[in-house]
DNA sequence: ATGCCGTGGAAACCACGA
């Protein structure tokens, strides 16, 4: 079974490009962020076309996940990060699927840092952090995956020195990440390969993707009932250099059935 | 060192992104 993590950077937007790499990788189990569109523009018609049924959480303009399947109707959970009822953002939204407990997010950007932004990033990682307790709790296999916005380690970053400064790369945010993992996720992409430099995102501008200056900020967390069960990992880079394209890349896991 | 590009929505610019 193949789930995929794709922040589309505008579902509307970039609908061609989503299109042909479902039609192209064929995932399981496709999860988005950064629709940015509100609910009822959520191109659903396209997608079952497509052999995708969809659940999703929009909001105008920003935000937005989705949780895609090839099989059956992911089945809700939640749609809202749990911890904060003023929270307005389409952030977060969880569901059962292909015998899997799947939370796709996106985690707040945070800049500028300091600020009310990266404040919001920090409590919003707490928030996560004590619902991914409550989640390997229930022993259920869970894959927790999406745009983490958070630079694990020197390692996914083209050039470490020029982003100690900023809200993905700052020691606050990788301490917080960092003790999401101790709670006993495995990071799939790392298990499988330690030592490599792998990127998910190369900005728009500056021939970013070109000169191969990127971050590694998309994830995938493993519980461990689904970290043994881990096969393959990747990142489908040749999407990153499409025609219209979003600036992150999609990225995926094999799990053995 | 820097939103230099790009999306969406409102308004012909602005907010936001990483």
């Amino acid at each position: 079974m193949k789930i995929a993590t794709y922040n589309v950077n505008g579902v509307n937007g970039h609908l061609p490009v989503l299109l042909r790499w479902l039609e192209e990788t064929k995932p399981d189990i496709a999860c988005l962020q950064e629709l940015k569109a509100p609910q009822e523009k959520f191109p659903e018609q396209a997608l079952l076309d497509a052999g995708y049924k969809a659940l999703w959480h929009g909001q105008k303009s920003w935000n937005g996940v989705a949780i895609l399947s090839r099989h059956d109707q992911p089945v809700e959970i939640r749609r809202v990060l749990p911890g904060d009822p003023e929270d307005s953002h389409s952030r977060y939204i969880e569901a059962s699927v292909g015998g899997i407990i799947v939370g796709c997010l996106y985690l707040p950007n945070g800049n500028p840092a300091p600020g009310p932004k990266f404040d919001y990033k920090l409590s919003w990682f707490n928030r996560l952090t004590a619902h991914a307790a409550d989640l390997l709790a229930s022993k259920q296999p869970v894959v927790l995956t999406g745009d983490f916005n958070v630079m694990p380690t020197e390692l996914d970053v083209y050039k470490p020195e020029s982003w100690t400064e900023d809200a993905l790369f700052r020691p606050e945010t990788r301490q917080a990440f960092a003790t999401l993992m101790a709670q006993g996720w495995t990071d799939a992409i790392r298990k499988l390969y330690p030592e490599e430099k792998i990127y998910t995102f190369w900005d728009y501008f500056r021939n970013a993707f070109g000169r191969n200056a990127g971050l590694r900020i998309d994830h995938f967390l493993l519980s461990p009932p689904v970290s043994h069960r881990l096969t393959a990992a990747g990142v489908d880079r040749q999407v990153r250099s499409w025609e219209k394209t979003s600036d992150h890349a999609p990225v995926w896991i094999e799990l053995s059935v």
